[in-house]
DNA sequence: TTCATCATTCGACATGTTTCGAAGTATAGT
DNA sequence: ACTATACTTCGAAACATGTCGAATGATGAA
């Protein structure tokens, strides 16, 4: 194992090690089946990281920080799209992390 | 997902997101198929402990404290047997982190 | 253009993690 | 009993992370 691949892994698990981000991927990854774009102004989920932030009880100010660590370790694509984003889980990454072991 | 299950999960991600923690555990996994126990004084991996700290370059106090988060996270199963521990690495708790996605 | 809304960045603080060396524990061999 | 070996625990230092509120940026609407 190159120490390289080591460390994307690592950052990998890292991203998920804090609760309030796993939460977060998990209901975006039953949100965007297939790995296609979750819109944020669809349905329930209209505000997408205001609705996280009352759900979880947190600044939107740090839910912007968890999505960026999501995103830095691989596991979201983030688009914006006027005033929202567009998020999408990158199942490759979750499925190289699911082959590891 | 209940809370519980959450917390226990990203507590098995904390303890692989640390490149020395997973580089042991990916190695003890190697020694260890069908979750036999694993005895450090065979083979290559004699003192078993002593000889990741040698190749992580790591005080031996380290290795023992990373071991210790493993086996805390469920990973890792940890028996002493003589002046050497025997460790075997939990397949159950490596399993329903691949299933959680 | 001005305003309201959603998101991001920044600075600060509290808390948690990684690491070491020193001291301690357990055990096997002499 | 003494010594050597393997590991653990403890305390401390350095560094990283999670969180907030305030300020900033970006966009669409009035």
């Amino acid at each position: 194992m190159s120490e390289e691949r080591l460390e994307r892994f690592s950052r990998i698990f890292k991203a998920l090690s804090n609760p309030h981000r796993l939460r977060i991927i998990l209901e975006l990854a039953q949100c965007t089946p297939g790995s296609g774009m979750f819109t944020t102004t669809v349905d329930q989920v209209e505000n997408c990281q205001q609705e996280f932030a009352k759900n979880l009880g947190l600044a939107p100010s740090t839910i912007s920080h968890h999505f960026k660590e999501l995103r830095l370790a691989g596991l979201l694509r983030i688009k914006r799209d006027g005033k929202n984003v567009l998020v999408s889980v990158n199942q490759e990454a979750i499925e190289s992390m699911r082959n590891l072991f």
